[in-house]
DNA sequence: CTTGGCACTCAGGACGGATGAGTGCCAGGT
DNA sequence: ACCTGGCACTCATCCGTCCTGAGTGCCAAG
């Protein structure tokens, strides 16, 4: 009983399925693939593949089709690296080499992903709570309003509009951005949140009130809740492959609106094994554990800005993909990605 | 021969497709609306209505369907006002109510306006050609790079990164920052352009390579492919409607991925008859002269600032849509916004 | 352990008749 | 001049039946 033959069967099937969309038997199977032996044998192998659960059947006068167990085989074991295509990464380079900002970044990343892949694509911005502050500012809007903008060292800039019991001196507004400046200037983000509370009383009896009004909403944009931001593109690829998602893409759409759900993801698969070097993350079907994406699979990997991950992205898309390429491409674009952004 | 009945008769086609999906016919008709004639006689209103070509026939033995041109005439001339219930009027308020930032505003608009519509919406940021500059800020971002920072009176905040030949010294960053504010702030950002070219001579000779670069960013900022953005949302319920686009929802996705077009369609709205009045304006299928949009209609509106219409937000669906509704939400989330951010 | 043979299962397509919703037209009534 | 009931006609859809063929599992022989 050869469990060299028996692998090789599952990734033949996974291959032909794959490529075909059709449950594959075991006749088709010798034909397409060298395999050196009789269907009758190879069906003895399939009987024993579906039962230790690698593959099943959709009916019985079917084919067999992989199971998420039987993809998870295959890409631990089975899949031979496929590097892109020189065209491919010329695609890459093109496309992200003259992106001016952070945003363009990520943007055109996203998209490149989609492209690559065909599939949905998510990108996620660099997290606030590791970067250091580069630059406070404190502009008055007229009237009652100030807005308050938060510079990263990664690029990152965050907004938010504080309301006030009534106008502010300049001189005020002043005295508050030089303050904050000194205070945040150079220093981590959960390190400012900590000075933060001692600092009205630097201040004159009378101003407190407006300073602790901007302190709050400054608290507020560095909370966990709206530091986490995700782009996506590529979810009209959703519809072309829809006939991959048997019940319908609805889950999937719905989940990709749910950005809460994405970071809940892409949080959970940065821990995962393959992640730690460096590398490609892969969920399938049940192991992303949403019951509404049985179907989905999501490949990720982190990012890196001067050696140290800052945020992940990746592509979701229908178990029944093809996970070698995909992984490729995602591993590529998170490398030149990091080396843009790196430094 | 009354034009009155046979106006009737559309609107009762058009309100029952809407509401049931399925052709209808001269029995159900006068079943369900009280039309005081027999089932022989709609059909002969009917059989003039289709050689109008505001109805059509699937297959000989179905019902009729209203065409575009019978949507068309029911929105202008038919539809009775649907004022949004209570509920809904709450809705939007206690989403829009607690924004803080412009992002925040826009975001939770588009939200509100796919939840209350079941549809896909659009919204569009404030126009920056209109807008004028309330803060420039340049900050070093380490190495050869600056960030741009510009600020809008909308509250818009746009950023930019600047590639320099090679570490700018602090002392110039200041002067630029103070010279560019100087210039910029309080006015419309076509004037700042065109006070742009003038500035470098007013720096030291050597320093003029730099300037120059932060300049053509600036500029570049404020060109027009840039300077429009929109939000999305509600994409899910596509999948949901899934049936009432024939042929599948990948041009509808397709058509929203690439906001170029939507900026064309919310561009070209703009300029339609009824919106002038701060009204709703609406295209229905073919109208939309986009040869993959021919099964969608779009309802729109501006949203002013200051009396002024700063951008325009909307709503996307297919043709079989309940326009009344559809307005309704539309106007009502376009008013809620403009009272929000207009002051 | 492999292989050819064989009986068995069953999804999917093809065929065909019945059903019924809906129409257009006409002749008679108001 | 218009409305109406009656009627013959069309045709999509439903449903039951049959057939085909892909694919299987098992077995006995190599």
């Amino acid at each position: 009983m050869s469990d060299e033959r028996r692998l090789a069967v599952l990734r033949a099937i996974v291959e032909d399925y794959v490529a075909t969309r059709e449950p594959v038997g075991s006749k088709v199977l010798v034909e397409r693939h060298s395999l050196g032996v009789s269907p009758a044998t190879i069906r003895n192998d399939m009987a024993v593949l579906e039962e230790e659960g690698y593959i099943a059947q959709p009916h019985t006068s079917a084919g067999r089709v992989p199971t998420d167990k039987g993809y998870r085989a295959f890409v631990d074991r089975l899949a031979t690296v496929k590097p892109l295509s020189p065209a491919e990464r010329r695609a890459i380079s093109t496309l992200l080499d003259d992106a001016t900002d952070l945003d363009d970044v990520l943007t055109r990343t996203v998209r490149a992903l989609a492209q690559l892949t065909r599939q949905v694509a998510v990108v996620q911005y660099p997290s606030l709570s590791r970067a250091t502050v580069r630059h406070v500012e404190l502009v008055p809007l007229g009237g009652p309003r100030l807005l308050l903008v938060l510079i990263t060292d990664s690029g990152r800039v965050e907004q938010r509009t504080v309301e006030v019991a009534g106008e502010v001196p300049e001189e005020l507004v002043g005295q508050m951005r030089t303050r904050l400046g000194a205070v945040a200037s150079g220093r981590r983000l959960a390190e400012v949140v900590a000075l933060l509370p001692s600092l009205p009383e630097s201040f004159a009896p009378a101003d407190r009130d407006v300073v602790r009004a901007v302190l709050r909403a400054l608290e507020d944009s560095l909370s966990a809740e709206r530091e986490e931001r995700v782009v996506l593109a590529g979810t009209a690829n959703l519809a072309r492959s829809g006939l991959d998602f048997p019940q319908s893409i609805s889950p999937v759409l719905e989940a990709i609106e749910e950005q809460v759900v994405l970071l809940r993801l892409l949080g959970e698969m940065a821990d995962d094994a393959g992640a730690a070097a460096g590398g490609v993350s892969v969920r399938i079907g049940r192991e992303l554990a949403h019951d509404r994406l049985t179907e989905t699979s999501v490949v990720t990997s982190g990012y890196a800005s001067g050696g140290q991950v800052v945020a992940h992205l990746g592509v979701l898309g229908p178990t029944r993909m093809d996970y070698p390429t995909t992984m490729a491409a995602v591993r590529a674009v998170a490398r030149y990605v990091s080396r843009i952004i790196g430094g």
